[in-house]
DNA sequence: ATTATCTATAGATCTATAGATAATGC
DNA sequence: ATTATCTATAGATCTATAGATAATGC
């Protein structure tokens, strides 16, 4: 029999972070469908019954892997958030290069977000709300810089929210795909520079 | 038995092409994974395997899918090409609005692209070296307009180039995930717009 | 005569369950 | 005494093949 139970043991507590990075490795490369769970199991060290006994469901796992990824990147937004206004977008334009240090995370998002785009489900909303929220973080400072009158007064802060988000997800993209040739760090640096050189006050 | 043969019939064509549809439709929704040969061929009006008799495996399908998105993408990029330099760029400020016009198609790249976008297969390639003729496209128009002295002359053609194509990409993304709510149509005209403003000749 | 489609099914996965066994903590 | 893992297997897909039958073109 199995059931997660109250407590766990250190040794299981090493093999639920294992299978986590074993499932975060897989999905990023193979995406959900395309990585089986038996392959997950064998990346990790343990059968595919032995996984199930710590995630009951494929669906579990990849919500959990899902939650893992969403408070690392928390952590990398943390200093960008502790900014505000123009301060906050001066920092931004450092994030690319802080995504080209986790490929991994990278890629999982990329193919988890494409892989549910449209269906009605728990991921999609993630997802949905996930971009929602930092869309929104990017309007406030476009918003504040504008306040200050760092920025010129007649700026769209939501467009401008939605494009820079855009770059660095397309960037993100063009990285993965030629390999690294395109280089996120400094088509982030040069967006966000050109935008400020834009949007200053006359 | 079967095999593609010589000829094919006006029944056959015709069937030929409601499978590529009903394949585009559920390959954009749900992946290449994700749609089953069963759900394509019961979309589309036959059997598996007589969907089977047409496309020999799922990946020659998946071929003929994306060899029919390609030569429609090039069509509606047709407009673009005919023009040169800052002409160009003007253009592609309604390439957002052109997408938003198929939303299958534009699903289907997205989905597409990240799911192969790590393994070594024929979809991988086609999709790195479509990026690298877009940039290229684009990178060619930034220096055409750059030497008729319409932007400045110290802009950097390829990271422009990368950067418009990022944006494009990024706000089919937000797009397709906001159901709308976010305009590809009205953020790439003012990206564009953005961009002549910035690189115009002091 | 050839092209198109169907029924039936083989063979390969894949997720998940049941129940036994091994390892660990108290 | 509880937690973790294994073997074995059920049941559901999924791709693809073989061979029969139906529809079309000459």
């Amino acid at each position: 029999m199995n059931a997660p139970a109250g407590t766990r043991q250190p040794r299981g507590l090493a093999r639920r972070a294992a299978i986590l990075d074993a499932a975060r490795r897989l999905f990023a490369r193979q995406g959900f469908k395309g990585a089986s769970l038996a392959a997950i199991a064998q990346e990790a060290g343990l059968t595919d019954a032995g996984l199930i006994y710590h995630f009951p469901t494929k669906n579990d796992l990849l919500l959990a892997v899902i939650e893992a990824g969403d408070a690392e990147q928390d952590q990398a937004l943390a200093p960008v958030r502790a900014r505000r206004g123009l301060a906050l977008l001066r920092r931004l334009a450092e994030f690319g290069a802080d995504l080209e240090a986790d490929p991994v995370l990278t890629a999982l998002d990329v193919t988890l977000s494409a892989e549910h785009l449209q269906e009605d489900s728990k991921v999609n909303r993630y997802f949905v709300q996930r971009y929602e929220r930092f869309r929104a973080l990017l309007a406030g400072a476009f918003e504040e810089a504008r306040a200050a009158g760092d920025l010129r007064a007649d700026l769209d802060p939501a467009v401008e929210a939605a494009n820079m988000t855009a770059v660095l997800d397309g960037l993100r993209l063009q990285w993965l795909l030629s390999d690294g040739a395109v280089s996120m760090a400094g088509g982030m640096r040069a967006y966000v520079e050109g935008v400020i050189a834009r949007l200053s006050p006359p």
